[in-house]
Order: C-alpha cells, then sequence, then structure tokens
DNA sequence: AAGTTATGATACC
DNA sequence: TGGTATCCCTAACT
C-alpha cells in the first residue's frame, strides 16, 4: 500500500530491443525496485517492415526516441515515470554517461560538494564591509522543524502563470502575486475567499515587487513594460516612478525590460535593471531617476536580480544572464568597480544574501545547481558548495529562485521547487523541496497529488510556518496541520517531513484530498498534503516500497 | 485525445 | 558579432 513506483524499463534495455523477441526481461538493473510491471500497456508495434518485397518505402512504426530520433529506444513518460532519452546528457546534473534515472546526485546523501576555499585576506569585501557585519553574525544554529502534515488553501485569479510572491510586511495573512500578465493580485489567505486584482497598473511580466521599508501600505513592482510602480494597496491607486519607454515601441531593440528590482531604504533609493546590463537608481522621494544608468553586467544582457545586503544596504548583488552575480559597493558605484564576480556556468536565476548575517550567498543556476557562498568575506572565485538540484530552464516556466527561510537564523534552510518528477504513487509530481544548504541534504518536499503542475515560485513566510506557492496560475497557501511535533525525532537534522505517519500515508485515496468543490475560479482544500520523510537524497527519492 | 500555442536561452554559422 | 534554428519532464486551450 505505500507509494508504488513504477519502474518501467530501463532505457538501455529498450535499445537493444529492436525485435521483439525479448521484452525487456533482462533488467537487473533496477536497482530496488524489482516490481518491474510487465503490464506495461504498451501496444506493441510491431515492425511490419519486412512485408513482402516492398522495400524501399519504410513507414516504420518503430520506436523513435523524440529526442535523438534514433531508434531503439523511447524518450518520455512512461505511466508517471519519465524515461530520459540516453544519448543524452544526465537531465539532472548534465553529465554525459548516464540518465537521471542513474544520476550519481540522485542517489548520494550529499552532492558536489566543492571544498570551501581558503581564506583570502585580500578580498576587498571583507577590506570594506567586514567590521560593519561582523557582529551580526549568529553563532547558534538552533533546529528548524517542519511540521509533518500540512493544510493547503488554493486560489486562482491569475490568467497567466505567477512570476512573483511577496508576503505583507505586516499583516501577516496577505499575499502579494505578480503575473506574466503584468496583474497584481492581493490575497487575504485567513479569509480564502477575499482577494483583490489589479490589472492596470503594467501591461506585461510583473518581474519583482518589493514593499516600501517605509510604507508598508505601498508595494513597488518592476516589468517587462519598462516601468517601476508604486501602489497604495488599499486605494489601487497606482504611480509611475519610471518608464524606460516613453516612446511606446520601436522595436525589440529598442524596447527595455525591468527585472532586478531591490530597495535602499538609508539612501531612499529604488534599484532597478534592465535587460541590457544596466542599473538605475530612483529617488523615491521625488521619483525621478538619480545619476545615469551604470551597466553592471554584460552588455545587452538581462540583469535578473538585485538584492541589497540587509545589514549593509550599500552592498548590492546582481545576478543575470552573463551567468555572473556580482558584488557592489554602491558608495561606488561604476562600470569597472565591481567588487566581486561570482561565475556560474549558466544563466544565474537568483542571488541572494542570507537573511540574518547578510554575510552568505546563495544563488540558484539555470546549470542545475544551487551555489553557496558562505562568507563574502573569503575568497570568492568559487563558491563553497554546489549542489545539484533539477530547477531546469523552460521557456514555458517561471525561473526557479531557491529561497532563503527567513525565519532560520542557522542561514540553513532553502526552497525551491523541482522541475523533474517522481513518480508518487502513481501519478507524476514535482514536489517543492526543503534543501538544507550546509550538506545538500533533501530535508523536505512538498507535493499534493492534485497539483501536477510545477511549482517554480515560492516564498517563505517571513514570520509564521507558511510557505506560498505559484504553480501556472494557481497560487498555493501551505500551513501546518498542527504546531509542530517534536515528540519523535528530536535529530537536529532530522526534520520530520510531510506524511509523517507514514502508515497512513499509503492508505490515502482519492476521498482524502476532498474534491475541489469549485465554485468557479476558486477552490480551498483542507486536506492533507503528501509529503516525505526525511530523505537523505537531493532530488530524487523513489517512493518507498 | 492529438494538435496548437506562448515564448527564452543557446549553439552554430 | 548577429541572426536564426533548435530545443528533453509545460499547461491550457482546441
Amino acid at each position: 500500500m505505500a507509494p508504488q513506483v513504477r519502474r518501467t524499463a530501463f532505457p538501455k534495455v529498450l535499445i537493444e530491443r529492436d525485435t521483439d523477441s525479448e521484452q525487456s526481461s533482462s533488467d537487473d538493473d533496477d536497482e530496488e525496485e524489482e516490481q518491474e510491471n510487465e503490464n506495461e500497456e504498451k501496444t506493441e508495434e510491431f515492425n511490419d517492415t519486412k512485408k513482402k518485397g516492398k522495400s524501399p518505402i519504410t513507414i516504420s512504426l518503430k520506436k523513435v526516441c523524440k529526442v535523438c530520433k534514433k531508434m531503439g529506444h523511447e524518450a518520455g513518460f512512461k505511466g508517471a515515470t519519465y524515461i530520459d532519452c540516453p544519448m543524452k546528457p544526465c537531465f539532472l546534473c548534465k553529465m554525459p554517461g548516464h540518465t537521471t534515472m542513474t544520476c550519481p546526485h540522485r542517489v548520494a546523501t550529499e552532492h558536489g560538494v566543492v571544498p570551501a576555499p581558503h581564506v583570502n585576506t585580500q578580498n576587498p569585501v571583507e577590506f570594506v564591509f567586514k567590521r560593519q557585519l561582523k557582529p551580526r553574525i549568529t553563532p547558534i544554529k538552533p533546529a528548524y522543524v517542519i511540521p509533518d502534515q500540512v493544510d493547503c488553501a488554493v486560489i486562482r485569479y491569475h490568467s497567466r502563470r505567477v512570476t512573483c510572491l511577496e508576503f505583507h510586511p505586516t499583516n501577516n495573512h496577505i499575499l502579494l502575486s505578480g503575473d506574466k500578465k503584468g496583474q497584481l493580485g492581493v490575497w487575504d489567505f485567513e479569509k480564502v475567499h477575499e482577494k483583490t486584482v489589479y490589472g492596470n497598473i503594467h501591461s506585461c511580466i510583473l518581474n519583482n515587487m518589493r514593499f516600501s521599508p517605509a510604507n508598508d501600505g505601498m508595494i513597488y513592482a518592476a516589468s517587462s513594460d519598462g516601468t517601476v510602480s508604486c501602489t497604495d494597496l488599499e486605494t489601487g491607486i497606482s504611480s509611475t516612478l519610471m518608464n524606460l519607454n516613453p516612446d511606446g515601441w520601436q522595436g525589440p531593440g529598442s524596447w527595455r525590460m525591468l527585472y532586478g528590482m531591490d530597495i535602499n531604504l538609508e539612501r531612499g533609493v529604488v534599484l532597478v535593471a534592465d535587460n541590457f546590463g544596466f542599473l538605475y537608481l530612483v529617488d523615491s522621494r521625488s521619483n525621478s531617476q538619480t545619476g545615469k544608468a551604470i551597466m553592471i553586467h554584460k552588455k545587452g544582457s538581462k540583469v535578473v536580480g538585485l538584492h541589497c545586503n540587509p545589514f549593509q544596504p550599500d552592498l548590492l548583488l546582481s545576478c543575470g544572464n552573463d551567468h555572473f552575480a556580482r558584488l557592489w559597493d554602491m558608495r561606488r558605484l561604476e562600470a569597472g568597480s565591481v567588487l566581486a564576480n561570482l561565475e556560474h556556468r549558466r544563466v544565474v536565476n537568483s542571488a541572494y544574501f542570507s537573511p540574518f548575517s547578510g554575510t552568505k550567498i546563495l544563488t540558484t543556476s539555470q546549470d542545475n545547481r544551487l551555489r553557496i557562498w558562505d562568507s563574502i568575506f573569503r575568497d570568492l572565485d568559487s563558491p563553497s558548495r554546489e549542489i545539484v538540484h533539477s530547477h531546469d530552464f523552460n521557456r514555458h516556466l517561471t525561473p526557479f529562485r531557491a529561497e532563503w527561510d527567513p525565519k532560520d537564523p542557522s542561514e540553513s534552510l532553502a526552497v525551491i521547487g523541482r522541475y523533474i518528477s517522481e513518480n508518487y504513487n502513481g501519478t507524476a509530481l514535482h514536489p517543492i523541496d526543503f534543501i538544507d544548504i550546509n550538506t545538500g541534504q533533501l530535508v523536505a518536499e512538498v507535493m499534493d497529488p492534485n497539483i501536477t503542475t510545477i511549482t517554480p515560485v515560492n516564498k517563505l513566510h517571513p514570520r509564521d510556518d507558511v510557505l506560498a506557492s505559484g504553480s501556472s496560475r494557481s497560487l498555493f497557501i501551505w500551513r501546518p496541520k498542527e504546531k509542530f511535533d517534536v515528540s519523535e525525532q528530536s535529530d537536529v537534522r532530522k526534520i520530520i517531513v510531510f506524511g509523517g505517519d507514514e502508515k497512513k500515508r499509503g492508505k490515502r485515496s482519492k476521498d482524502d484530498y476532498d474534491d475541489d468543490s469549485d465554485d468557479d475560479k476558486f477552490n480551498v482544500k483542507g486536506k492533507n498534503v503528501k509529503v516525505k520523510k526525511p530523505v537523505k537524497q537531493m532530488t530524487h527519492r523513489k517512493a518507498k516500497r
């Protein structure tokens, strides 16, 4: 009864299989799960190729891999399990020679850990900022706790996929959401039905939002329409701080889009960055640009993220499509004045300082790796660790971003959605992963049988045990069913993850998750959410027995 | 129930 | 360097 995994034939075998003679019987490499259900409903396509003398025109119904176009194997879903094309590099770690199924990172308990580099006292960051930041560092590492079960509320009011989320800084039950169309949603998830959608603030993708540190009723937003808006949440009245396309559409070469955004309260300035590599500073009082745009990333490349250090706002972190995250000193901000360049192998979707000390950096890159720099005062040439995790780029999905848990003083917990699916009890699901960034361990994975879409947008509540997620056009709020229960497991590392009740888990039927009694676009579920026990490895873990 | 579509990074010339 | 063909686990629609 426990979740069953249908491990179908291993790709390697399928290659050989050409003449239908022996079905994939010679399969042993399927570590564990010998329950090779042959009941694969393959409607065998036999090779009619050899019919009579007619030779040349072979409309063979043989298996052709849709990925590499070669014959003898097929990539794609077999039931709820995805079979990789064996001709391609691993979809998880990107290395050739194996597939996701046998990827070492799917099995290892720790992941591609790069040794922490030795301390380098030449680091300019240290020189400039250490004295200000050091007293903030917390040496204590309290346990964080993740509940066994969570309740999930669902709402769908966006007409395009969700792109960003933000919790209200003082009202614990308000979640803001932005979408690809530029709409801004305000959801009171306590009174689940209450929501407001502002549709006229932006005309295309809302890339980033940030509350005004000076006024928690005001929200700033940066959009691909090239404007920065400031909206009063009560009235919906919005003003435009800057518009980079005052003359409208003059072609793609000149249309400027705003991506990264953050606010420096001390300087009273809103920072935004565009798709051509430039950073702009906007005075939040006069609503006017101060100074000139500064090129902070490769010319012509998107700057998708900006983050001011939580304790030294003059320390700025940027990241973008030029495969770099970069550290800047705002007091000396000009092209070429960069403090450090953090190199990645692909586009960097996000880069964040750690929430408490501000001395760690966590980045998400499209090379399927999370990177952690343990201290900005160290040698920043290479990360302290790389964690292989599936969060690939897909043009139809909002880019994944690993987010710190803002409540974890040990600065070791991060949340990020997972791209590749896992076969959970017969359905392919894409969990939301909680990762210990010190060890690479997958601490928890949240999923719900009702949610079959990928969930790239996730944010943890700054004060409560609440996770907000955006998946396609839907929003989710996950909250503990009960206050956490530490009775059984006390190991700090072994956070009890969802579905702590192992026995019950397998027994749950569809009815346990009450049906989305649609009141049109909206539904609430007060139901259990599938959860997994603490696991050891990163990306995939087979559902147990 | 197959096919369509929106749409972004990248490899390659 | 720029233009373009290509592309592996999408999701919501017809």
